[in-house]
DNA sequence: CCTGGGCGCGCG
DNA sequence: AAAGCGCGCGCCCAGG
């Protein structure tokens, strides 16, 4: 059974659907009476539910404590499959993305535009239904309607878990936090000042640079000061830096560092998305607000805040709530492992037997260390040319010709500017036109030698891109159906109020907030959800993805 | 004063 | 000074 919402302004429409697509029945409904209308149907026959945009309709019904089991995002999938066939009809105009967080100050150009009728984000009912069924025929006719149906299904309910997540929040421990910055930093300065050791830093940097005025925040000035010193640099990046021998290069590491802890995630930062909790039985809450299939490859992204690169530093203010504990699970060398999956690599899906792929390669006699084998993985996955990657990969082409003839290909298709597809079915974009430009200019007759390079040059940079989507692109996906099987799991555990619940989602990473007791249990769900996930995608392949998994009151315990 | 690009660095 | 992919964000700085 399906039925899809359409809001129109105060109202909503909701079509019961027949299997084929016809409307069975028809309710209008004030907005605010949505969650109780969605809560019975999830009672009675838990519909899909189809939508424009799940961040348009989920909130309130969180809001009102009603969760539904699953749902179509119509502006999700219909990105997919407009990569998947670009040259098919697609409607204009796209609707607008509705964001989870607070709206920023609307520009003049926006307050112009609200002036004329907007249409209703999405459309009528009718206008939906309509979208529905166009998307549903373009899946039939895929060359792999089973794959791409996952796809889209995974896709969406990433949707339903990333409002989820930003609905309850990671909790976090604001003092913690504050601990950590003043060990580091000092107490914390005036609004636009530097933090004691912050500051101290700076001037050991001025007095060994003999610079009074430096600006150690500015790399013109900094590498101006540097090149006065007799340093031969041309940036001042950490990794030139150090290989500089002089006094100066020890205390500008550690104002680097410092630096970036205060603006990244400094006080500024908490006070800007750390909500403190008044409730003494739960912590405070850090609400990232995800954006699935936000990455081209299908990996989320994030928009404010920050929630990807959340610093190792500072995971000890990741806190679980009294009597409550973190599950903290990673999949292992995820990509490497989904390679040898959708190659059907023998030789690489035995080296993945275990929980070091590394060492499976070694073991094979691919490298003759582990950290050998895993730069040769990663120069394979990446496209590296050069270096230790470039002198291992004969080797490891020669060892697995069938998991590396897949990147391999993926690069020559890249080059020629085709578009490559993962496993279930999500596709690359073509190079831009100015790609294409470069590459016409190239093969013009009097083309110089400096034109053929740059050509040459963005073909290869291209290729390495199309390579690396085809692995990347697949982990996303098979992570994505880990969370959805997870999140399916979890909502039949514990009672409703006191749920275990996913909190994080990093690529490769869950973090599931749990009450104590139920931890274990969760645990196991969490490993059982990624061999579901496995299966579901790749079938019974034989290759492994091992989890590390930890029970731990706070995230540095996990120690990934 | 605001905006956009480049740099640098955090994460996978 | 990154070799080798994908991101977001804060800072500086130049230009409008």
């Amino acid at each position: 059974m399906e039925s899809v919402v359409a809001v129109w302004g105060e109202q909503v429409d909701v079509l019961d659907l027949a299997a084929d697509h016809s409307v069975a029945a028809r309710t209008r409904l004030p907005r605010t009476r949505l969650p109780e209308l969605v809560a019975e149907r999830e009672r009675e026959n838990a519909p899909r539910w189809v939508w424009t945009d799940t961040n348009q309709i989920t909130p309130q019904l969180l809001a009102a404590g009603v969760r539904v089991q699953r749902c179509l995002d119509l502006r999700l999938s219909g990105t997919i499959l407009q990569h998947a066939f670009p040259d098919r009809p697609w409607p204009e105009p796209h609707w607008p993305t509705v964001t989870l967080g607070e709206q920023p100050e609307p520009t003049l150009l926006d307050a112009l535009a609200s002036q004329e009728d907007a249409p209703a984000p999405g459309g009528s009912a009718e206008d939906v239904l309509a979208e529905h069924v166009r998307q549903q025929e373009t899946v039939a006719a895929a060359a792999q309607p089973g794959r791409l149906r996952l796809l889209l299904a995974a896709e969406s309910a990433g949707a339903l878990i990333a409002t989820e997540i930003y609905q309850d929040g990671l909790p976090w421990d604001r003092q913690v936090h504050d601990e950590i910055l003043t060990a580091e930093l000092g107490a914390r300065p005036a609004p636009g000042g530097r933090p004691e050791r912050l500051a101290a830093s700076a001037e050991v940097i001025r007095d060994r640079l003999e610079a009074p005025t430096l600006n150690p925040d500015s790399p013109v000035e900094l590498l101006r000061a540097l090149r006065r010193a007799g340093l031969d640099v041309s940036t001042t990046s950490k990794w030139a830096l150090r290989e500089l021998d002089h006094p100066v290069v020890e205390p500008l590491l550690e104002f680097k560092r410092m630096a970036r802890l205060l603006s990244a995630n400094g006080w500024a930062w908490m006070d800007a998305w750390v909500a403190a909790s008044t409730d003494p039985a739960r912590r405070d809450r850090f609400r990232p607000e995800y954006v699935p299939g936000g990455v081209i490859t299908g990996r989320w992204a994030t928009s404010g805040g920050g929630a990807l690169q959340l610093p190792k530093q500072i995971r000890a203010a990741v806190r679980a709530d009294p009597g409550w504990r973190l599950v903290v699970a990673d999949a292992a060398q995820i990509e490497p492992r989904a390679l040898a999956a959708m190659s059907g690599d023998r030789g690489l899906a035995d080296a993945s037997r275990g929980t070091d792929l590394y060492q499976g390669l070694v073991d094979a006699g691919v490298a003759a260390t582990r950290n050998e084998a895993k730069v040769a993985m990663l120069g394979a996955l990446y496209g590296a040319t050069t270096g230790a990657a470039g002198q291992l990969m004969p080797r490891l082409i020669r060892t697995y010709p069938r998991a590396t003839g897949v990147v391999e290909e993926a690069a020559r298709t890249g080059e020629r500017g085709g578009v490559v597809r993962t496993w279930l079915g999500r596709f690359s974009v073509p190079p831009p036109d100015t790609w294409q430009e470069a590459q016409a200019a190239a093969s013009q007759p009097g083309a110089t030698p400096a034109v053929e390079a740059k050509a040459r040059q963005q073909a290869r940079d291209w290729g390495r891109f199309t390579r690396n989507f085809v692995v990347q692109g697949t982990a996303a996906e098979l992570a994505l159906c880990w969370l959805a099987e997870l999140r399916r799991r979890l909502a039949g555990l514990g009672d409703p109020a006191e749920r275990p619940h996913l909190v994080y989602f990093l690529h490769d990473e869950v973090i599931v907030h749990s009450p104590e007791p139920l931890a274990e249990q969760v645990a196991a769900e969490v490993a059982a959800s990624l061999a579901e996930a496995t299966r579901i995608v790749f079938g019974r392949i034989g290759v492994d993805f091992p989890l590390q998994t930890a029970i731990v009151e706070n995230y540095a315990d996990a120690e990934h």
